[in-house]
DNA sequence: CGTGTCAAAAAGAGAG
DNA sequence: CTCTCTTTTTGACACG
């Protein structure tokens, strides 16, 4: 347990908590107490905040006893400890939601990205199929036309494209483990996330290895929902969007919800 | 208790 | 520097 003699001992030479910029206001703190007029709001001073702040760490739910020892510490009335304790709360709430989201958005700016390089592979090793085919193609005309006694089908031309098949296997390789670990570590996320108080969910665990640069470039509407559907195919071994349950979505993530513009994230939840 | 809101106080920005 | 305006922070409260 923190104990607020060793935290402010020797900052502040035994000065009280009531040396705060209105000092000489303090002697009404009673006095407002009693008939609740619409006092002056009055800031905690640097050291009740610290010394706050240290008990919220510990443990960031505020039994009756502990108010009342932390109110009797810092020379506050236990009203006002239970209402900076709820204010923490729910301001340390919004950060981490503030938190996951960009990490969620991190995340996807990155499976977009992926998504973006396939699609250019793709076209390159399509263009490189139909242009070998060509030159198969040709070349069996030359052949036909010099001895007409070879026929043969020009439907073949895939039997050898060199190695291209290889280096596109290991690619998607690399992708699914990507997409994997992502939906793994994002979506796990809603495990106790703030449940327990004192330690968020999965992204105050230090640097996670998602740290990606978010990417400020932004398709358009039209690509955006084209990509949405296209990675449903490219995320091979997701469930299925055959039978969507959308009111549900929001519990399989800690109850978050998302802006309208960026419901393009649940896409690889499905 | 969580959530949303208000309003006072503090901090920041910029013009003169 | 200081005055003014804007933005952010934070203590408090109401409501469900």
């Amino acid at each position: 347990m923190v104990n607020f003699e060793d935290a402010c001992r020797g900052n502040t030479q035994g000065m009280s908590f009531y040396h705060t910029r209105d000092q000489e206001e303090n002697g009404d703190d009673d006095l407002d107490d009693c008939f609740r007029q619409p006092e002056k709001k009055r800031r905690l001073s640097v050291d009740q905040v610290q010394f706050l702040e240290k008990s919220f760490e510990v443990e960031n739910k505020l039994e009756p006893e502990r108010k009342v020892q932390l109110a009797k510490d810092l020379g506050l009335q236990p009203r006002q400890v239970a209402i900076w304790f709820q204010n923490r709360r729910a301001r340390w709430k919004t950060k981490q939601l503030e938190k996951d989201y960009d990490a969620l958005k991190a995340s996807y700016d990155s499976l977009k990205s992926n998504y973006e390089n396939l699609l250019k592979e793709k076209e390159q090793l399509k263009a490189e199929v139909s242009s070998l085919t060509d030159k198969q193609f040709h070349k069996e005309n030359v052949s036909e036309n010099s001895e007409t006694s070879k026929p043969m089908e020009p439907s073949q031309p895939l039997a050898q494209p060199d190695s291209v098949p290889e280096t596109k296997t290991s690619t998607i390789i690399c992708k699914q483990e990507d997409l994997s670990s992502v939906n793994s570590d994002v979506f796990d996320s809603d495990s106790p996330h703030y449940a327990d108080g004192v330690h968020s969910s999965f992204l105050e665990t230090g640097d996670s290895s998602h740290v990606f640069e978010p990417d400020q470039s932004d398709l358009s509407q039209d690509e955006e929902d084209n990509l949405s559907k296209n990675l449903r195919h490219v995320v091979y071994n997701f469930p299925k969007l055959e039978d969507p349950v959308y009111p549900d979505q929001s519990a399989d993530c800690g109850n978050y919800e998302f802006p309208v513009e960026d419901q393009a994230l649940w896409f690889w939840s499905y």
